[in-house]
DNA sequence: CATGAATGAGATTTCATTCAT
DNA sequence: TATGAATGAAATCTCATTCAT
């Protein structure tokens, strides 16, 4: 035995006994880092020194890298669906509503790259994990609602064409947007040309909005 | 010169002195193993098993794990840039010529979920291996001319609108099936829908045809 | 401030928590272990084993194989630098200083054929390695200031020759014992004499002060 | 059962079915490799390829990796040792004969490094298998004969100091070459200074005749 | 005598997770 | 709540040697 001075550092280190902030923290690097090398390719040891956070921390709030991933694919999930609540949508003409809600998704995959490449990871995988949430289902009747209402007040003044499928029509929007996104690196390389520079994304957002629409005019 | 009596063997067995059966068997076990688990998530060990070939045949014949890669990822490409090839669809009036691409490019993806899975590991690896690759350029602008002759002629002749830029044409086609296919998993999970149904399936491609057509009418 | 009780283990086990003690057993295990076998032919698991670590430290501490190599090398050559300092060469006469150097360059190179070896290894290697070390540059500028010290005086009293360059110098003094150490397993076979007998290493250490002793005198 | 026409070559390939050609080859090769690599970094395969043999040939005439090397070794050694027997050193009177030695030996360094660097392979292996050979004994007497002519003659006419041991120069006039070429990398880069430049090898060829003539003025 | 595809044993390295403090 | 050293299992890759032709 032995009796020793300890000193104790007079400031709390940055992500040190402050749980919600450790844990947004693990959550953000833990993004990042699934974003960036896919479930398999992500290192714990990566985002324990991303987040500044003990590698025992991330075992504890999330369980295991599996726990940890169904996290961050249930926050990115949540995240595009609330702000898709947020344009209100159906407080516009079913034209216009309909273009805002093109227009957003397009510009939400430019500026969130960490959606698409989970998806596409989660994909890969079968959607393994995304089934295993409760909370998933749930997120997605709003979106449903909102375009089912477009449709239908749009097919109602003549605007639209009849009969459209709103998850059919969702998926054709998404589709446009994200393949270009989320493949943008490979067409790059095949066609010669830098479809990620600012005068491309412009010219697909155009090119985006012009199809759902001639699709939709009756 | 010499005439010489040769024992051909009724069949070679699978693990025989053949290298281009070996180095195909690698090939065919390697195709699988990446596309159902990803560059990082495949095995070694499980493509040698799965294709009968002793593990040091790999490294022989394509260097590493990624080299292995590289091969798999040019070869899936170059069967659907073939199989294009053989559509003919400049032999057609442009309508009809453009509606066989669309469901050419539809049924390929149904057809063949390595393509879709692979492309998705390459984009989320940043298209670090396909830009490594001398050949794939070159496979790509067959693509790219018969979509610009099918545009022109159209334009020419009244039925397709004009000055449509033929490879975000094409990006487009392929979005429309690509999303579907790749992300069929998370969409029905998320709108609790089975998208791989048959039916679902045929709804599609209609819906893709619809779309694509009633964007290129002028 | 806080007083604390601490435990203080009787006596630390050798793979205990204890990182200093982990890294100094890998580092001295790994020389073993290069100097008997070379870069090529050590073993990391060897290491391991003779260490009591885990193998999985050896890549926390020191990167990869040739990570520990560099360190062992470093390691080693800072040794007799450090040996040579405390020498205190210039507190003496010329004459006398000369010989108190020769004289420790040959016991130090019996004692630790270590050196030697790891010498040798990297030679055969080019000094690739070596070249990559920050720290072995400045290690060696107060070995060449106490051996130009040494020449200067005994020029300026006489007994030594003049113009004697102390790299050149330097290189002799080692050469004389390093050839005859690192090659005695050689030179002891096809001599058909046992090199490393007790009387011939110090008959050895005899003739080398003869032959460096004659070379300066004036 | 199938009949097939098989097209011999009309010329013999460049290392097809000429023993001697082909046992010469991979020596060769043998020698360049582990020179480069030493025994355990050397490549059977890289031999094979550069040797132009088939690998099985390598077996064939050598046994295995192992045998190879020690017919290498013995090559090496027995190289050097004829060339000095026809030096005729014992014409001449002692100095000039003395200074012939040296400097062939000096010279023969430089020109051989595939010596040099078998030498420190052959003793990191504590001469594993130079103890093995049968011819190597029998090599070495007429070198140890000739310098004790030299000395003998030197001491009896005055020249040179008595009761110097043949062998023991010996080893002196090989380490002051072999240890400034074999440990020139490590050296050029210790010392900031290119130990391989054609006028610090002159420099050093001048500084080894002097010392070891100074050594042997009685 | 000659070929080069094939093999099995073993090497290095990676990684999620746990443990002692 | 927090630390980061330590671990075991499994992954990728290497290599001398043999085998079928």
């Amino acid at each position: 035995m032995e009796v020793r001075i300890v000193k104790r550092p007079a400031r709390k280190p940055a992500s040190g006994r402050d749980p919600a902030r450790t844990r947004a923290a693990i959550l953000a690097a833990a993004t990042a880092e699934f974003t960036a090398k896919g479930l398999k390719g992500a290192r714990v040891d990566a985002i324990a020194r991303r987040s500044g956070a003990n590698k025992r921390m991330i075992y504890h709030y999330f369980g295991d890298k599996q726990g940890l991933y169904l996290a961050v694919l249930e926050t990115t999930y949540a995240a595009i669906r609330t702000a898709e609540i947020g344009l209100h949508v159906t407080d516009r003409d079913p034209v216009d509503g309909m273009r805002v809600l093109i227009e957003f998704t397009w510009s939400y995959f430019i500026a969130h790259p960490e959606f698409l490449s989970l998806l596409a990871t989660e994909n890969l995988n079968r959607a393994a994990y995304l089934k295993k949430s409760r909370r998933i289902r749930d997120l997605h009747s709003p979106l449903v609602g909102m375009i089912s209402t477009l449709l239908e007040r749009g097919a109602a003044s003549g605007v639209f064409r009849k009969r459209v499928d709103p998850v059919q029509l969702y998926i054709t929007i998404a589709a446009l947007g994200f393949f270009y996104m989320s493949n943008r690196h490979t067409l790059s390389t095949i066609f010669g040309r830098d479809f990620n520079a600012r005068d491309e994304l412009d010219r697909r957002g155009t090119h985006i909005v012009d199809v759902v629409l001639a699709y939709l005019r009756p």
